[in-house]
DNA sequence: ATCTATTTGTACGTATGTATT
DNA sequence: AAATACATACGTACAAATAGA
């Protein structure tokens, strides 16, 4: 169980906070994992001598930073989370709402990271992802009309790069890769962010698609290597107009 | 002000959590900044009309993902507030915590990324940066002696690579190695990650950085970032062994 | 330096909601 | 259907902090 008295260190903090600070080292030291039960609220009421609303405080503090989530009734109580990935790119994402991020700033990562990630991906994916990622392809088969149709093909585009993202085995990499392409799905969907259609440039994007399929299947990571790095370079250019300035609201999550 | 009354369109979500979510989008509509006075409580309980403990959880819960700050007293209250760089650290780190983060995993990025980085700093650095750079290698001139020594300086090296972090223009390559280099900062300290005193890779990591410091200094581009890359090969493969599972805690923030 | 006004912070008691058995 | 066990929400009273007179 958390202290039952703490003897005051920092009073610069509000007491829910520092509820909340002394229930996460607790979490850890007692080598807590994801949906392991918490003290009840009345044991921490008691353990802690603090009143309900400040132990009750402190849980939403635990909740927003996604490491618990509470439950009513009979069994229920406080459990340990697991953030999850829409949670932490939601936090993330506030606090790059404050700061000017733009699209050439993402594709600055996106040029180097997303060759790395196709790279290691050659060979590995499974029989359903490949169908995944074929049939994701596929939404965008014929050229778009309106610009409509070429905004959700922009979209479906983006998530082809999602969903690979999603395989890697390496979580910072997935992660980052992930939250960029949300990024600039969101963009696209809530600022208009998509070039007016473009036969030759729909054709470049789905063949550098088709073509990395390809090398994923084959297992040719420089193959894969290379064809996402010059997928990325006409992205980039491609993108090159857009410069409006970012993020004109907060995630979800 | 916030609406005053929702017609409970999502009785899934909490009471709390509604009320916060209506003041983040309140604030986006409003186009308030950071500095910003929100209502206060008061007022916020009777546009709401909820009770005072379910308006402070909702302002907790804003407060913990960095959006407002609360001041007591006269002329207090809760005002819009940036997030920071250390606060989204922690609030990303939390989402690691539960991955299994590997050091490889780490080096997988960075090896793409600081190189970008250095191309991009190369000839932009003010007097001021390359000063404090110059004395941050200075720290570890001499080789060390005992490990307690070593420790240090491969902390104060990581310190180099988080100070370029800082200079670049671009907050998502910033954030995201300045993020890579805490954490490997915090294991050093707090997971005695570090190699045992060696003289032969002490001059690599130091050569190597003053190499990148004076390409740095003369603005030439490729060479930083092949000596960047060189350098992240070498790092690379002196914490090969170092395979630890990571981030034993919570980060601080 | 002391007081005073303002605004958040904490406490506590009660009532309501919700899910399990 | 009813009882149980838990969180959720409300309202009031008082404490603490801060700015200004």
């Amino acid at each position: 169980m958390p202290p039952v008295s703490t003897p005051s260190p920092e009073p610069k903090l509000s007491r829910p906070v520092r509820v909340a600070e002394a229930i996460k080292t607790w979490v850890v030291e007692q080598g807590l994992k994801a949906g392991d039960r918490l003290p009840s609220e009345a044991e921490l009421i008691e353990r802690f001598g603090m009143a309900k609303g400040t132990i009750r405080e402190a849980m939403r503090i635990l909740e927003a930073q996604g490491l618990v989530k509470t439950r009513t009734g009979p069994g229920g109580g406080s459990f340990v989370h697991e953030p999850g990935q829409d949670r932490a790119r939601a936090l993330l994402g506030n606090y790059f709402y404050f700061k000017d991020l733009t699209i050439t700033d993402i594709y600055e990562l996106r040029r180097v990271l997303e060759p790395e990630l196709a790279a290691s991906l050659a060979g590995q994916l499974s029989a359903e992802v490949l169908a995944e990622l074929e049939a994701t392809i596929a939404s965008y088969d014929s050229p778009a009309t309106t610009l409509e149709e070429e905004r959700e093909q922009h979209v479906a585009s983006l998530r082809f790069h999602a969903l690979l993202a999603a395989q890697s085995k390496n979580p910072l990499l997935s992660f980052t890769i992930d939250f960029m392409v949300k990024i600039l799905s969101d963009l696209t969907v809530y600022k208009e962010l998509y070039a007016p259609p473009n036969v030759e440039l729909w054709r470049q994007g789905r063949d550098f698609q088709r073509r990395l399929l390809a090398a994923l299947r084959s297992g040719d990571p420089e193959k894969a290597r290379s064809i996402m790095a010059a997928h990325m370079e006409s992205a980039q250019k491609l993108m090159q107009g857009q410069e409006a300035q970012m993020l004109r609201r907060f995630m979800a999550g």
